[in-house]
DNA sequence: GCCAACGTTGGC
DNA sequence: GCCAACGTTGGC
């Protein structure tokens, strides 16, 4: 049924606690594998939307880990419901609530993702950036299975060159490579964790940005959360891709991630998706 | 339209 | 908890 090609993608969730407004947003490979199905709510950045919407039913996903002790991705599941609009940007006591939207105009979208299996080998964030950091496209003999291609798939992947997005596109290469790597791990006896064997990892530049200089003194004042949520308009952006990253301060990247989620019923535990959300 | 400030993401 | 990365807002 599928008109084109299965596409494949990498969705983040937060599975640690965190109290939003009320209500714990967590949402755990274990929390996802109990609910079985569930609305991919929250998601409040255009790109991350985008690319929801470009979701055909049956697409893979590769579930992540994210903004907890061990990042990394720990399960496997699949589109089973195409964008539609996603109803918790109107619900004026969720967290997420989005005032700017209204029903006429969606602007906020959603999918459904159901879950298909649990990684039996965690697959680490920490692993997938060793690997990237390789000098060639030799795998180690640990997990040479992977072979070079796997190596070079790996180091492309959106997740190590960019990080932020909550929604990304994964090639089909890189979704078999991290299948490969969930099921036979053989890692274990490597140790990558933080300054990872070779050490590689972005190293940071240091000069870089100067947003340092802010660091003010912030009153985190709950801030209406109406900023983020965006305003660009919906319609469509879209595409842009690639942007350069200008050095200096001004970056300018795309698109952007941002996701979080909510509840679903009032019964129901919220459950997040996307990772972080605001404060 | 540029760019500085700001607020958030998210690894560590 | 720290702070680097970076998207977004908003002044000009």
């Amino acid at each position: 049924m599928q008109s084109h090609p299965t596409r494949y993608w990498l969705m983040k969730a937060e599975p640690d606690s965190r109290v939003v407004k009320g209500k714990d947003v967590k949402f755990s490979v274990d929390d996802f594998e109990s609910a079985g199905t569930t609305p991919w709510e929250g998601v409040r950045n255009f790109e991350a939307r985008n690319l929801m919407r470009e979701m055909a039913v049956g697409d893979k996903i590769l579930f992540y880990h994210s903004n907890c002790k061990n990042p990394g991705i720990a399960g496997f599941a699949e589109v089973s419901k195409e964008a539609y609009p996603d109803y918790t940007a109107w619900d004026s006591s969720h967290p997420y609530f989005d005032a700017k939207t209204d029903k006429d105009k969606p602007k906020w979208f959603m999918v459904d993702a159901a879950f298909v299996s649990r990684a039996r080998h965690f697959v680490p964030l920490s692993l997938l950036r060793f690997i990237a950091g390789l000098p060639s496209s030799d795998p180690p003999t640990e997990i040479a299975y992977v072979g070079e291609n796997g190596v070079k798939a790996v180091k492309a992947m959106q997740l190590v060159t960019r990080g932020r997005l909550s929604v990304q596109r994964v090639t089909e290469e890189c979704w078999s490579v991290i299948e490969l790597l969930a099921e036979k791990g053989g890692w274990e006896s490597m140790s990558f964790t933080k300054t990872n064997a070779a050490g590689i990892r972005q190293a940071k530049p240091k000069a870089g940005r100067k947003t340092l200089t802010r660091k003010i003194e912030v009153d985190e004042a709950t801030a209406d959360s109406h900023k983020a949520s965006g305003l660009q308009d919906e319609g469509d952006a879209g595409a842009e891709a690639k942007q350069e990253v200008t050095s200096g301060r001004g970056r300018k990247r795309k698109a952007s991630d941002v996701h979080q989620e909510q509840l679903g019923d009032p019964d129901q535990v919220p459950r997040r998706k996307s990772t972080r959300t605001k404060k």
